[in-house]
DNA sequence: GTCTATAAAGGGATAGAC
DNA sequence: GTCTATCCCTTTATAGAC
């Protein structure tokens, strides 16, 4: 765990850390974006402040100027994430198109997001530190993953209201469209079983999500 | 490193899950029981040596003489678990149960195993560490939701045989199946955000899923 | 605010006696 | 095999100069 002169030190600016509080550039945001980095790649644990100091190019003391502390800096760290994450869910506009075709968009949409290798690596780090910080682990889980089943039945309702599905509980159906999106490929990326899915694979799993939801809450005739 | 090397000191196998297939009372079994509580209930990295021998009444020493490290020390314990968990996966005879019976049997046993406090620590753990330990990631996903995978599809693909089910993709249905369990509940818990679910509530989301399953995957008449 | 240098503590791993 | 005692390194966190 020490050979790591890396040059892999980021002098671009702040990309995915678009810190609304922090002004990119500044030392603050350059010891997020290196913190984050960390984190997500190597866990709580294996990440020492003494790296992120390096690849954030800050001394130690300057990291200890701006947060307390490990924890608070993971803190920050995750909890800047969850609002980011919210602003993704925001979904776009499925309204004026086919009921298949919508929710066909919004599986493309949501396993786009959970497979992606930064929620991956967050979802990773929430996860194996949920006991050491239980706060975190609700406020990742309600602004990430509860947000989607909470927009997702909203949309199901709607379409139910107008008789164009057959749903009773919004809530439930919902999770059970979610899970057959999430269940054939999700596992596989969290364990580490494979790196990436490829866009084909994803887009035969939402297909065959959808016909299975469509078979199961379509009104019938 | 090297995950395969799990030191053979098991000398006489027990049924026992959640002791130890090592001989009650031995310092192997002492030292594993101690490693694998702290390691699930405080993560990898928070679990410190010292601890682990002082939690199994035993020396650092004797510790180093059974285990050439914590590295070792934690991959054994996710492989004995791994045998504990396939065992309990052997899905009991629901040959001679109705169909939707059966469904809601195996949709009852499968909850109740990743519900369980020990599974989610250990889902917890191994999906925390996975980047430091990928092949004990592969390992643990093959033994386990894998493998729950499998015998689902087959006993799916059987009852398809027999023109009780509609199914063209048994893997996938039985992901579809699994999703619709888990979804629900699984990720509440692996956040830490519910302690446990109610049996209750565990019946409900099963009867739920296997009413759409059945409505997705019943032929039409 | 930021740096260099260092203190203070804890953790993994081992030596040597029994 | 097991224990006591200890080494040595890493890590967190801080002190003091600029």
């Amino acid at each position: 765990m020490t050979t790591t002169a890396t040059p892999d030190i980021r002098t671009e600016p702040t990309a995915s850390v678009s810190g609304a509080e922090f002004k990119q550039g500044t030392k603050p945001a350059q010891i997020m974006v290196a913190a984050k980095e960390l984190f997500t790649s190597q866990g709580f644990g294996a990440t020492s402040m003494d790296a992120i100091a390096r690849t954030a190019n800050v001394s130690k003391a300057t990291l200890y100027a701006h947060f307390s502390g490990k924890e608070e800096l993971f803190a920050a760290i995750v909890s800047h994430t969850c609002r980011a994450q919210s602003q993704l869910l925001l979904a776009p506009s499925v309204d004026d198109l086919d009921l298949t075709d919508a929710l066909s968009e919004i599986g493309r949409n949501f396993l786009s997001l959970i497979l992606s290798p930064q929620a991956v690596a967050i979802f990773r780090v929430v996860i194996g530190e949920a006991v050491r910080f239980p706060d975190l682990g609700r406020i990742f889980f309600d602004s990430g993953p509860n947000q989607m089943r909470s927009s997702l039945s909203a949309f199901l309702a709607k379409k139910a209201a107008r008789g164009q599905l057959d749903i009773e509980a919004p809530m439930r159906a919902a999770e059970h469209l979610i899970g057959m999106f999430q269940t054939p490929v999700h596992l596989h990326v969290l364990f580490g079983v494979k790196e990436g899915v490829a866009q084909g694979d994803v887009d035969k799993v939402v297909k065959d999500a959808v016909e299975a939801f469509l078979r199961a809450y379509l009104p019938r005739a």
